[in-house]
DNA sequence: CGAGTAATTCAATGTCGTTGAATTGAAATC
DNA sequence: GATTTCAATTCAACGACATTGAATTACTCG
């Protein structure tokens, strides 16, 4: 970095000025989310001319994509907290899920990926699939039975609770909570949802499918 | 509206503008979402000098909270449903919940505004406190207790869970079940949430405060 | 009537993402 | 080895955006 000396034209040697631009902009999108970026601020840092950039990766759009795509870790968390005695799966869950969303380093990445996804239709389908199958699909086969799926469901639901009201939206009193706090708190809904409905409270009309 | 004769100074009688520009500016930020609703889309369509609205509102974020404050409160939806039965909450607001977001009257509606409201840490913190103070004071108002805040904060997550699962990122099972399932499903863990946490399962090392 | 204030437009400012042209280096072709 | 071709890079400009200061007109209160 740091040429930018109004020389123009092509640098001397093999550039390897993609990477570089590549990594400021991994790094500042995801400190400062997508909005607050700017791609002359990215262009400034990685010593380049902002033009370089669209030449590049053709837009903003295109630079973020490509920014993310470098280092994707969806929900691989949730698959090392399923295994164990399922009484006390939602505890384990929760303690990964706050521990992901909490770490330092790794920690800003899955907000700032929600927000985009939330802002972009392509990126919210290409999270919602990988939700789906990495997680619910999981979650449905250790639970196993006729409504596994279901149960899943309702499970994963409590779980986006927490990651919007807690970590997107900044609710309170959630998002000051304690982890042994929320544990207490949500574990007994978490548990009911693993369990199912059960079959003495069926509305009227409705039939156990 | 239709003045913009290019006539400077005030106009003649008493001025409705600013609740003209507010009524256009509801309708075209929950249209078509924040980003993408220009302040001078807005001023045009109103027959109004961009400046005015600067003038009136302060900003962009200003006149975006002055259209939400007016809008359909979706925190309102909630205080209906409140009343009655404490068994049955639970079911009222999933009912309630469901019902609002899927009116085709004002469906998309609420999404586009929250989708809005995520990218920007600024009308991310509107909205928290708009929900914090209308929804989960409410709540722990008709609860009451010790611990009625964390209980109201519990449920409220839930149903957060339920928004952002079922409706911003139509996740499988949830955004295909029926009103019916999702009750028989979520009301367990809703109740659990309501009632709070059982005295003899608390975690070891932990003291009831 | 006169002073003050509210409403309104105009013009300017600074930032943003994107585009087209010019320049320079490297690679390919003859 | 010279020439063509292509990739990388900067520069300059564009149009759109939100915001601000100044000018202009109308209303209100003494």
């Amino acid at each position: 970095m740091m040429n930018k000396s109004g020389t123009r034209g092509r640098r001397r040697g093999r550039p390897e000025t993609r990477a570089q631009v590549l990594e400021v902009a991994r790094r500042r999108f995801l400190a400062d989310g997508y909005q607050a970026v700017t791609l002359r601020s990215i262009a400034a840092e990685a010593g380049v001319d902002v033009a370089l950039i669209s030449y590049f990766f053709g837009s903003k759009k295109g630079l973020f994509g490509a920014a993310l795509a470098l280092s994707a870790n969806p929900a691989e968390i949730f698959l090392q907290a399923l295994p164990g005695d399922p009484a006390s799966l939602p505890e384990r869950i929760l303690r990964a899920l706050v521990g992901a969303w909490e770490d330092p380093a790794g920690g800003g990445q899955l907000r700032v990926m929600l927000a985009g996804a939330l802002s972009d239709p392509d990126l919210a389908r290409l999270l919602r699939e990988v939700l789906e199958r990495e997680m619910i699909d999981r979650i449905a086969e250790y639970l196993g039975g006729a409504d596994a799926r279901l149960r899943a469901g309702a499970f994963a639901t409590q779980l986006a609770g927490v990651i919007f009201a807690r970590y997107l939206l900044a609710l309170e009193p959630v998002a000051t909570m304690t982890v042994d706090e929320l544990i207490r708190y949500l574990a007994p809904g978490l548990r009911a949802a693993l369990h199912g409905p059960r079959l003495n409270r069926l509305p009227a009309g409705e039939v156990r499918r």
